[in-house]
This record gives structure tokens, sequence and C-alpha cells, in this order.
DNA sequence: ATTGAGACCTGTCGGC
DNA sequence: TGCCGACAGGTCTCAA
């Protein structure tokens, strides 16, 4: 379920038990994940206390006492949860897909499950991370203010790859996922098949399009978080995503919501008010 | 340099 | 019921 939002509520969740903690064991159930898993990965981390867990784009970024990072990314089907650290210790308490287990000093083991196993995690040596491969490319996060149609024109500004496409290129904008791109594109009206330059002038200035993108990009974004807080109502219905064949939900659309492929992922989009 | 196809891995669901 | 293909919220690598 990763996507921007999920990966920013699982921070929220994670930061009381994980943050100011010191890592008292690590358990690599499985060690064979995504990315370049160091030797020693366990030792590397047990004894280091966690400064701060942030998140850039769908990451999460544990600053360690050592000066080290430890980045880590769930995937398609990734996920984290909590418990008491005791029962933690007890095999009949995880399951065959927990594959990495933080004990903490808070008293509770953060247990990392991942089905797939496209998840990641990569401890990056201190002072290392702006140059990261990966994490030193990433473009604006969507919701900071280096984030709006400015920005994102700048980004399309002659590419030739579809709208859709260029909102899951995390060069462009970091966090979007195959759901909000298609649920970005329907509330700007804009169909995913346009080529991403025509969000931009020649001269890479904003048109209209860009602004209203952006616009929606963000808005599905912080309503998605505010939707995942513990403790609200969680109505994860989508506009489009995964509703080919239902009506269009937009006042006045006579439309139905079609699914197409694009660069191998299903697109969402209603071809009556997109365009 | 940019772009799209294929690969990675496991689980679930719908159709026959 | 069981088998089989299609598909799943991500990203990496490779070749055109």
């Amino acid at each position: 379920m990763p996507e921007l939002p999920e990966v920013e509520s699982t921070r929220r969740r994670l930061v009381p038990s994980m943050v100011r903690a010191r890592i008292t064991a690590v358990d690599l159930r499985r060690p064979d994940l995504r990315g370049p898993f160091p030797r020693r990965f366990a030792a590397r981390l047990t004894g280091q206390t966690v400064n701060a867990l942030d998140r850039r784009a769908k990451y999460l970024v544990a600053s360690l006492s050592s000066g080290e990072t430890l980045l880590m990314h769930l995937g398609m089907s990734g996920s984290f949860r909590t418990l008491p650290d005791g029962p933690a210790r007890r095999a009949e308490a995880l399951d065959p897909h927990d594959h990495v287990v933080f004990h903490m000093s808070s008293g509770r083991a953060i247990v990392f499950n991942d089905p797939r196993r496209f998840g990641m995690m990569e401890l990056v040596a201190a002072g290392k991370l702006a140059r990261h491969a990966v994490i030193g490319r990433l473009g604006p996060e969507p919701l900071s203010s280096n984030f709006d149609g400015a920005a994102l024109a700048r980004a399309c500004r002659g590419k030739k790859t579809s709208l859709k496409a260029a909102l899951l290129d995390q060069r462009v904008v970091a966090g979007l996922g195959n759901i909000y791109a298609s649920e970005a594109l329907h509330i700007a009206g804009i169909s995913p098949t346009r080529r991403a330059s025509i969000l931009a002038t020649a001269s890479g200035a904003p048109r209209e399009a860009a602004h209203r993108l952006a616009d929606a990009v963000r808005f599905v974004l912080e309503k998605a978080i505010a939707r995942q807080s513990p403790g609200t109502y969680r109505d994860d219905r989508f506009l489009v995503y995964d509703r080919a064949g239902e009506r269009c939900s937009k006042d006045g659309c006579s439309g139905v919501i079609k699914r197409r492929v694009q660069t191998g992922r299903s697109t969402f989009f209603c071809p009556v008010c997109q365009r």
C-alpha cells in the first residue's frame, strides 16, 4: 500500500517507538531484500540511537547516532508494525514474511513485513546521502514549497513521454505512485495520455495546466494523509483508480471511467472530463 | 539522454 | 474443487 501518503503515515506511527530510542538488537530473518544490503547489517545498527525518522519521496530515512543513515523502502507490499519487544522475540509472534525486526530500547519491536520482497534497506555512510544514486536525483517533495506549477513545468519541458508516465518519474516529483497519479490527473481534468511537454511553453514557462496539475497533486496527497491519520474515518474510495466501468463522479460529467495500460501500469481516467 | 519493456517475487482473484 | 492467467499501490536494468 505504499505511495507517499502511506509512507508518511507509517513514519508518523513509528516515531514514538523509534526516535530517541536505541537499537538493542536487529533480527535479520531474511536478508535477501532488494538493494545493497551491507554485510554485518545487524551488527552495524546495534547500539545506535535513532535521532530522527524522516521521509523523502517513498523512502523512510532514519538518522543514526553514528552519522550514518538507514534508508528503508516498502516496495509494493511492505509494511511496518510495532509490538511489545518481549513477544517479538518469540517465533510464533512472527509471520514468514516478517523479514527484519528492530528491537528498541523504547520497549517496542519494529517489524518489517514484505511478502513480495521488493522492499529495500540500505545503510548509507555519513555525509553521502545527498550524493546517493537515487536520493540525490529525486525531484521536489510535492508537499514542500519547492513544488508548484512552475517546478512541474520545468521538469516536464520537452518531455515526449505521457503526463501519466512523467508523474510516476520520481525525478519529476518525488513520491507520487500509480494511484495518486491517476487521481491527480482526474482532479486537474487533464488526459493521462497527453505529452508531458504540454505543461510548459518552449521557453519552459508554466502553462495554466501546470498550475492546475501541481495543485491537484498537492490536494490528493494532503487529503490522503489526513484520511489515514489514526482515529479519523478512513474512506479509501478513489475518484477513478480501480473504478473502470463506473460513472465519473465529477459534477455534471456523464463519462464512464476507462482503464488503459501506459508503460506497463494501469491508468484510470474519464475520457469525457479529462482532455 | 530519454523512453519503454522486462525483470524482480508472492499473493489473490476471477474464469473455466 | 483445482488449475491458470491476469493483475497488484515500485523500481531497477537494459537496449533501442
